[in-house]
DNA sequence: GTCTATAGCTGGATAGAC
DNA sequence: GTCTATCCAGCTATAGAC
């Protein structure tokens, strides 16, 4: 193996480690030596790849993010109704449960509290996120009387909020976060309703969401 | 002064230095010194008076959300439509920005992942807002088209959960959060006026989610 | 009840051998 | 690049004086 192949292997490790660290014991759970414990890793390297754990923190809630939404292009490229959206979105939020990585950014949110340095990092992953989901908003809200109201931006900065906060209720109380995803999914479901209403009945809600709005 | 007043004081002084500092810090800038040295009270007075600062944690998140929750008891009492609650909602948003419990409960969630403990204690000082906020939309959905689909129970949680990651969102996108806060109560409005409907619109609708929940 | 002092531990970070 | 050893700051928790 090169000297490269082996400060990349090691590089690796250490994200990996520290993204299975926040996982596992949260953001206050993680530490240098929890971090290279669990990568199987010595911890001084940790300094010398990185400089210090909170930008091995960003570097790796960055690269970890990356991957996940990158999984999803193709996904989110392909959905141009609320349906799709809707079933999307139970997807996502199942597979991203079992990879972890809205609650690695749930944890890394909490960390940013007084942190300047991990808020940056942070606000950079969650972007990635957010400009995927405000690309489909943006297509599907303007063929719908939804989006009289509603605009894409604050709707998808609302929509990745609830989901951080659905996954850090969980940790606590399982059962009831899960009641609360179906109430949403509920809730998208009349969402589906009201866009699929005859032309006649559309018509009407549009006049009086424009007139609402206007209020 | 006495000295059950002066434990009275001492207990009282902790116990906001514990919010104050998860507050200012965050949950991972929490220790006894930190909270002590904000209390202005001795550090060792904490184990003398709590135990340990995990309880003296949970002691505080409970008491200062009761005391939250019950400055709002009147106005959940009062609240039995889509609009108040909706104001209700934006005044409690605005003013717990300003008190802080909804970013101290946001904290102790986070901190909750891996501390049983914690968990417990979050979990029961949640249970309060929930309450009351179930209550409410029990008393308001019974009377909505949008009752035939969500039910106050998981409702309430989606609720809640979406004021934790909204305000756990602001320590590091304040702009970001304000935009997902002004599309959820475009949202709102959304549902006002699916109420709103007049009573023929209002039964084809009940027959198309009574439909779509059975799908 | 409150204070000082301290034991014992874990944390970030670096120096220097290899 | 990686490891061992180590410094020192900060942490929880307790003992004991007042």
């Amino acid at each position: 193996m090169t000297k490269d192949a082996r400060t990349a292997e090691t590089r690796r490790r250490l994200m990996d480690g520290a993204i299975e660290t926040i996982r596992a014991q949260g953001i206050s759970g993680v530490s240098a030596r929890s971090i290279a414990n669990t990568a199987g890793v010595n911890q001084a390297l940790i300094f010398y790849h990185f400089g210090s754990v909170d930008e091995l923190l960003g570097a790796a809630c960055l690269v970890s993010t990356q991957n996940r939404v990158a999984a999803y292009q193709d996904r989110f490229a392909n959905t141009d109704n609320l349906r799709d959206l809707l079933n999307l979105g139970r997807a996502l939020q199942h597979e991203e449960r079992a990879a972890g990585n809205v609650t690695v950014l749930a944890q890394m949110l909490a960390g940013a509290q007084g942190d300047p340095k991990l808020a940056e990092a942070t606000r950079t992953a969650l972007a990635l996120w957010v400009a995927e989901i405000e690309l489909v908003l943006h297509r599907i809200l303007a063929a719908s009387p939804i989006g009289e109201l509603a605009e894409p931006r604050g709707l998808a900065r609302a929509v990745a909020a609830s989901f951080i906060g659905i996954e850090l209720w969980a940790a606590a109380d399982p059962r009831g976060a899960e009641d609360g995803l179906a109430a949403l999914e509920q809730l998208a479901v009349l969402a589906e309703v009201v866009d699929n209403l005859g032309p006649v009945a559309r018509r009407a809600l549009k006049a009086k969401l424009r007139g609402a709005s206007k209020a």
